[in-house]
DNA sequence: ATAAACTCTATTAACTTTATAGGAATTAGA
DNA sequence: TCTAATTCCTATAAAGTTAATAGAGTTTAT
């Protein structure tokens, strides 16, 4: 399971995509409010997204958030690893979060190659996956 | 990430597939020693797999643990299921434990797409993987 | 000046995970 | 029958994580 913190961040950077007009910034609280945001969660989520270079802010009263990249460059792989941490099912799995485990011998472990598996065909999709193609995806 | 227990649990169903030999029950504390997993918290999880019919148990001084299905039957994505609960990375994309999400609409959602096609992809991997292909299986 | 936005640190409440404690029930065998 | 060794069960604790809030500070346009 992904966090809700993790979910906030792909609906606010999405609301921006879809209402980003000219060079206008928008405001925590329009996004809080359209997308049911608890206000101050969010205010915390986009200094995140801002820290990670997803997101550009300004301060002061006609202030507010937008995309730093292209949508079509930022892609979900790396933003759920920035707010989340590791994909991968297992640490000693990871790419990007790797931690060996005390309690087995990884050249013999026989949990390894599924989750290895199933980490590269979550990537394959996560990594083809932009913030830009969700708002096309109509399946 | 599953969690320390989901693979406590699959250790020891692995342990138990590779030890079984004529009819032999296994102790908790034999699997314990041999896996490096803390013999308390191993009882509980393998009073789990008990329940959840993946095991057989005898108490008693000759008592022990053993196998009640095939381990070509067991496969990995039921016994996820009984231990961590959902696989899906969304409650609203959960096949077995779905929730809706209260703050948006699924038919517009634009984010649950993408979490279906990792669900399937995942699932298909873990339906089809047993405990007895985990121990065949060397890429 | 003022209003309204973002910034930052700290803290809290709830929940989940990872165990551990202590004993009860069961069974085989001396 | 007594003992030893096991599983069974309930409760609880300790640690960690998640989700959110509080409150004050900083910036900016008007």
């Amino acid at each position: 399971m992904i966090s809700k913190k993790c979910k906030y961040a792909i609906k606010a950077l999405l609301y921006l995509a879809d209402h980003q007009e000219d060079d206008r910034s928008i405001f925590s609280s329009e996004i809080a409010e359209q997308e049911l945001i608890p206000k101050k969660f969010l205010e915390t989520i986009l200094r995140e997204l801002r820290n990670f270079q997803f997101v550009q802010s300004k301060r002061g009263k006609t202030g507010g958030y937008k995309l730093l990249k292209d949508p079509k460059e930022i892609n979900l792989a790396d933003l759920m690893r920035a707010v989340d941490g590791p994909i991968a099912m297992l640490p000693c799995v990871s790419l990007n979060y790797y931690a060996n485990c005390e309690e087995c011998d990884e050249k013999i472990c026989q949990i390894k190659p599924v989750f290895e598996e199933v980490r590269d065909q979550t990537l394959k999709i996560l990594n083809s996956t932009s913030i830009d193609s969700m708002r096309q995806e109509r399946l």
